[in-house]
DNA sequence: CATGAATGAGCTTTCATTCAT
DNA sequence: CATGAATGAAAGCTCATTCAT
């Protein structure tokens, strides 16, 4: 009796609880998963949960704040290398889930309710700024060595690359059969001509 | 003698009760809005709804194909003129819903949806079939008139361009406080470099 | 205007829309068949039905009336004949819908109805009081006429007889894989050898 | 230790909803019963019936199932003693609920959901089989023994003493000033007749 | 820790009925 | 006569959450 025992298991056991909900809400959205699909993928009671989770809500934030996390982490290990456009080819292309549409289905999702729920759209917003924190350092990198338009504003630009990510999860999804190499390389090239520094005689 | 009453005042109501619906699908999400709300907001029975839908999801659907329809319209009329290059981000510019924060959230909300409900899918994915047509067709004007880059594949190049549209919307939910001015005119940027014949002398 | 048009073609319209009812009752029972159903089979409006009838509970009224005074009818007509058993046998084999298992299954429906409903079994007393005094009648011309068990009371033997009917309509939904043919024979036997003066000799 | 909370009172549950419900079914029918009155009956809350019962069309199969196999035993614990046919008539005589209309009711609204509900009729088929298994047994055994017409074919004689037993429920609910005793007797009578050895000398 | 019984609000949908035209 | 728009109660069912054990 009367064991506070083990916060390292009772977190093992959170984060399988936000992995069964993870799949869950990539199968089923948000709002169409339920705390008893979610119980049943966890293997644990209905009661249980609430003893790892306050909410359904809390769940949702929870799983907002791990997938943002993620991604921004592995855009933090991604975004290196000699050659800083590589560099943000390489981000982008890991950042789109090419041959997972459920994943990328879930973003959208995240990001339909964080323009919703305040809570979801805090830890959205305070992950975004993190990333763009971090893409545009890169950015000014990238600039001082000469190898990206020192016109761009760093800030403003990481918001569009960001945006560019967001886009190609959406093209995912509008279209299904497409070729996602071509695409991918295509948006690839989208990018080095924004970033690069113009030719001389450009004329825009 | 006339008889037959009014199919036009049934089309007229079923389309004050789309637009309700629109709302509450802005406000809450399709899964968010309830058929009760949707009532309310029509001023009407919750039985009556049912007289001119057969289901929520037929309304979702209705939903779903009138504002991708809308979309494609826009596009259809605003991708004009002599320089396909600024048609193009003309279409760009208009079809960001700069401050209107929950149709954009709609249209991420229509995305998610359309991953797992084969209905809306379906629709979606016709939609944008058409609007890639249309597109594409103003792309190889482009490149004949030699305002556009002819190493690029129209078909692919369309889909990105799409994207960047979708991008562009989940940026304003991402980032709210952000200047919309000054990320539209580097989208601009960005797509100009992306469709402009490069300059001789670039060394990509 | 204010013609006091054709008592005659109201009540033929009547009758059709009575049997339309009688065509959704025997699919869907009193219960399972709806106004609208009744309406759309009847190929009126669903306002206009109220024109006919006052309700739904007027309609089922109007069936159980019109079903029971067909049966009794058809009784009435059936029952002749020099023999009176045969007479009866008659009766029987036609009373029972062979291979009508929805008419027969409208029956049963009608007999529960009947236990609740206070009007719906009203009506089916009357009937069924008038088909015993015509039965009964028939059973004592065919005791006068010494082909029938004196002994029998004919009263309660009609009862009998009805209740046989009725269960060789059950019989033939409980088992509709069975040989009609020869339960029908053997219900014939059955009766056969309930209604005949038993032989002199025999030890019951 | 000790853990695993008691299927035991699980399925006791489930009894008290089933009862409850066939109360509820007998009042008002299978179709005329909601789940809300069979909540309240049972003193549960809505949700919670779905506990027990995946859904009301289960409750309506659990119930026909359990009256079935009642009847069923009940009908094999009577079908006993050395006289054969006196054993059919005590079954007959039990089998009919002569004072309770709103269990013949049930029945014969079983019959007519039988008639329609596939689930339901498979229910009634396979029990009526079994019954009818066990009936011609008997029947067999009083042939053997001399007290039972041979000429009978055991199945068809059977499946015409089940269509007794019905066609008296439904008798007890066409008139329910009619005396049972007198009724029961005659049927009785009628049963006797049908089955025993004819004598020599008879003329059919 | 863990279960699963229990709740009650709310969901989508159907239905008998009424009424303006 | 006839239509079909409109109503509102009630149906079957789901869900997030609580609580006794």
């Amino acid at each position: 009796m009367m064991r506070k025992l083990d916060p390292v298991k009772h977190e093992e056991k959170r984060q399988q609880i936000l992995q069964a909900a993870s799949r869950c809400f990539m199968r089923d959205g948000f709002r169409g998963a339920s705390t008893s699909n979610i119980c049943a993928e966890a293997k644990i009671s209905p009661g249980h949960l609430y003893h790892y989770f306050s909410s359904k809500e809390a769940i949702v934030r929870a799983m907002a704040e791990s997938r943002l996390a993620q991604a921004a982490e592995h855009l933090g290990t991604t975004a290196r290398g000699p050659d800083v456009v590589t560099a943000f080819l390489e981000v982008i292309e890991s950042g789109v889930g090419v041959r997972e549409p459920s994943a990328n289905a879930l973003m959208l999702d995240l990001l339909a309710e964080s323009a919703r729920n305040p809570a979801v759209g805090g830890i959205l917003r305070e992950n975004h700024r993190e990333m763009r924190t971090l893409l545009a350092d890169l950015l000014r990198t990238g600039q001082e060595r000469g190898q990206i338009d020192l016109t761009l504003d760093p800030d403003v630009a990481t918001s569009i690359l960001v945006s560019f990510v967001d886009g190609a999860k959406a093209m995912m999804i509008r279209d299904p059969d497409l070729n996602p190499a071509k695409s991918i390389e295509m948006l690839k090239t989208a990018i080095s001509r924004f970033l690069r520094a113009p030719a001389v005689a450009n004329s825009e």
